[in-house]
RNA sequence: GGUGCCAUAGCUCAGUAGGUAGAGCAACGGACUGAAAAUCCGUGUGUCCUUGGUUCGAUUCCGAGUGGCACCA
């Protein structure tokens, strides 16, 4: 008897280019729902600021992912990929295509080849590092990492306080080395995944960023970001469109520089997708307009 | 219309006592394993407005033109 092979549709691509309308009509097309791999649309209180899918998306298919959590949750990247594989076992079962879509890089890729069995963070070990560091400074730190993981501290990036951080961390907490538990191994899937990315000329791009922005200012952003304050040390408001209008709020720029700087900022994070979703080989490019030649090649499986 | 000042990177500007130039921002490229819309690394991309002259050599000095700004009419 053949087994009917399972398909998980990933759309990826950065931000503002388009992927929550292409999914939802990925969706209505193969009938089946979406998950979600937008590290800030979890967040039920971020709406505007995140391009949170409208009402009416939300019921033209149906999400998953969206909304799930409340800003002072703690949440990762391995809690996420156990409960994403865990409900696409269950969509598995009533449909052949799911679709997985987000610009959260780190997210996809955890679903869809899964990351090493690392301990997660001890939220008073973390702390205590986190002084320890501001205290003795971060040359001193990447010593300290040199001592628990010589192998690590050739490799990581020794300005990057989170990576030296995070290595000492695990080397404290299970007593061994970061490298030993850093096995970089696709694991087996009980799906295949097609992956679509979607792009356009960057100057298309840019300005659907910039207009994306004015549309949010326009829908209340700022209104959101007050109504939040009260959270702004929460690691979730460490959002492009919330911290800049902190900043305004906070005296330190005009409402109109804060504007600019998140318009900026976009640009920057549209890059650093870029840059990520560049280097899988596996992602076949559309333009965002492209959805019957995609559907068409996916139909190709 | 007259006088003065200015014209150099995408933008704001510095500079070269004559030997084809450099800052900030923007931009571009990259890394990425429980913070990932986070965090971090790298890179000047240039008819020095045009055109004559002086000079071995002009972005630089001189003349003219064009454009902009200011003041005076």
């Amino acid at each position: 008897m053949r087994k009917v092979l399972k398909y998980l549709i990933v759309v990826v691509g950065p931000t503002a280019i388009g992927k929550t309308a292409f999914a939802i009509k990925l969706a209505q097309h193969f009938n089946t729902e979406i998950l979600s791999a937008d590290s800030r649309q979890f967040y039920r209180e971020m709406r505007i600021g995140t391009a949170y899918p409208e009402p009416e998306e939300l019921t033209a298919a149906k999400h998953h992912f969206i909304g799930n959590l409340s800003i002072g949750d703690k949440y990762n990247v391995a809690r996420y990929e156990r409960e994403a594989l865990a409900l696409l076992d269950q969509l598995f079962k009533k449909h052949d295509k799911v679709i997985l879509t987000g610009g959260s890089g780190l997210y996809v890729d955890a679903v869809c080849k899964g990351i090493d069995d690392l301990p997660d963070p001890d939220p008073a070990l973390r702390n205590k590092l986190k002084q320890e560091m501001k205290r003795i400074g971060l040359r001193a730190f990447g010593e300290k990492l040199k001592t628990l993981d010589p192998e690590y501290y050739e490799v990581v990036d020794l300005n990057n306080p989170n990576r030296l951080l995070r290595a000492v961390e695990v080397c404290i907490q299970t007593g061994g080395t970061y490298t030993s538990l850093r096995k970089n191994v696709s694991k087996e899937r009980p799906f295949a995944t097609i992956k679509i990315g979607l792009n356009t000329e960057r100057e298309v791009l840019f300005e659907k960023i910039a207009g994306r922005v004015d549309r949010m200012m326009e829908k209340g952003l700022l209104d959101e970001v007050i109504g939040l304050r009260d959270y702004h040390d929460q690691n979730a408001l460490n959002t492009v469109g919330y911290k800049e209008l902190y900043a305004y709020l906070d005296g330190e720029v005009s409402l109109e520089r804060a504007v600019e700087n998140i318009k900026t900022n976009t640009r920057r994070y549209a890059k650093r997708q870029l840059t990520w979703f560049k280097r899988d080989e596996t992602i076949r490019w559309f333009e965002p307009e492209d959805l019957d030649r995609a559907i068409e090649w996916i139909s190709s499986f």
